[in-house]
DNA sequence: AATATAAGTATATTTTAGTATACTAATATC
DNA sequence: GATATTAGTATACTAAAATATACTTATATT
């Protein structure tokens, strides 16, 4: 259970450290940034990560109110995931980061495949 | 040792999330980016956190070339961090993530005592 | 002479995040 | 009738990260 609303923060800053504690569900936003994806897709591009793994924060970020999950009843299931408004909010950050990133990776050399 | 230039990335993000891979080190840039700090300042502010972690992370900044440490021939021992210019240019993205939390702390209520 | 100080290092221990592996449900396909 | 499919769940295990605790060094203070 994430309980966001129970705690006080020193600085701005630190909800956004509470909500990405780890990179995995930053990771999930970038992905989902680009659209719509689904369970196995976002396994597929997060390997190796265990759909243990994938299912928690999934949950967690349903539960901050930054991705949304539609069922569809079909067989083999089917789920959606996609950035809620709030999330979609998120993309200047991603954007920040990306121009850092890439003048990073210029800077030090280090390979970049794509966008 | 942290050897980015070894590796290859699929999208220009994950070098971020490579060097960030925790909270910490984000949170180190955070407080660097009002002024230079002394270990022992990031220690309060970071609390709890141990000399070994903090020790720790502040090498990796430094190999990554986001902070400067200045040693000064004091007894007891004197040190001071800078952001380099490499850190400074991640203060877009610290400014995004605060205007990102602040409104997400106004939408859900969470409080946020200073910035 | 004992104690405090800052910036760590050293060692052992604990926590926790993630992995590996196997399993399920309901239908479609071979 | 066996097998594949998707989106998970369940259980047990492992490895990495952080903690707790004690220690160091050289000087200044009580």
């Amino acid at each position: 259970m994430i309980l966001l609303n129970e705690k006080k923060y020193s600085f701005s800053t630190e909800i956004f450290f509470e909500i990405f504690d780890d990179r995995l569900k930053l990771m999930i936003i970038w992905y989902l940034s680009n659209g719509t994806m689904r369970f196995k897709d976002l396994s597929k591009y997060l390997y190796p990560i265990t759909n243990k793994t994938l299912s928690f924060k999934l949950k967690q970020l349903e539960e901050l109110h930054l991705i949304e999950r539609k069922v569809f009843a079909e067989v083999p299931p089917k789920v959606e995931y996609t950035l809620s408004s709030h999330g979609e909010l998120l993309k200047p950050v991603i954007n920040e980061i990306i121009a850092w990133s890439q003048y990073y990776a210029k800077t030090f050399g280090t390979m970049v495949v794509e966008e």
